[in-house]
DNA sequence: TCTACGATCTTT
DNA sequence: AAGATCGTAGAT
């Protein structure tokens, strides 16, 4: 029913971010019997990028992001909602794509029960909503996502087509970076917030941030 | 140590 | 438009 390839190898996130968030779309999240599709990302790129959390150099928090990648970086935010990034590119650039809303595939009963409803809504559509369907916390910051065992992401079939436009919740950042159209999202799906900033693009741009 | 504030989400 | 809620970063 997942139509599961398998774990995604770690080469697949050591590449330039804005690509591996391109790439990330459609593919699969395991966690202990939940299932979810990613169906929108952002991207943190390195270097010059004003809005990522590595912008001030390395901190105990954000130490994943400079290590190799494909591992995850959870981190809480106003202090209640722990947000999924996957770590990419080359050891010693800080750089992460988030995980912002996906489609549960499996484990609705479990994501249920993970967040405190019987039922209401399903939509995973905002990152605090991911990281509660996942039950995760920043005990999971450093965990290698290409390895077997506790949370893992499966390849799935690619994807055609996207949405582009600002990442969400950076207006501190540089008016350029504000602008970036580094939010990526899938055409088809109702699980992507605020789709209304949202454009139609072939092929996101991914000129390099050198 | 101290303090301001955040890659959010829900409710009013 | 604002409240919940707390770890973290940068300043002191």
């Amino acid at each position: 029913m997942t139509g599961s390839r398998g774990l995604l190898p770690q080469e697949f996130y050591a590449r330039e971010t804005l690509a591996v968030a391109r790439d990330l779309l459609g593919k699969l999240v395991h966690r202990d019997g939940v299932v979810l599709r990613i169906t929108e990302v952002e991207a943190y790129r390195w270097p010059d990028d004003t809005a990522n959390h590595c912008r001030h150099g390395r901190t105990a928090r954000n130490a994943p992001m400079w290590g190799t990648a494909g591992r995850a970086y959870v981190y809480l935010c106003y202090g209640l909602h722990n947000m999924l990034n996957v770590v990419t590119d080359q050891e010693g650039r800080g750089a992460a794509v988030l995980v912002r809303s996906c489609e549960p595939i499996e484990g609705l009963q479990t994501i249920r029960a993970r967040r405190g409803d019987r039922e209401g809504p399903e939509l995973l559509t905002g990152p605090g909503k991911v990281g509660a369907a996942l039950a995760l916390d920043r005990g999971w910051s450093g965990h290698a996502l290409f390895e077997p065992g506790g949370l893992e992401l499966h390849d799935a079939p690619p994807v055609t087509g996207w949405l582009a436009g600002p990442r969400v919740g950076v207006q501190f950042a540089s008016p350029q970076h504000v602008a970036a159209p580094w939010r990526l999202a899938l055409p088809e799906t109702r699980w992507v917030s605020q789709r209304r900033h949202l454009r139609p693009v072939t092929r996101p741009s991914c000129a390099p941030t050198r």
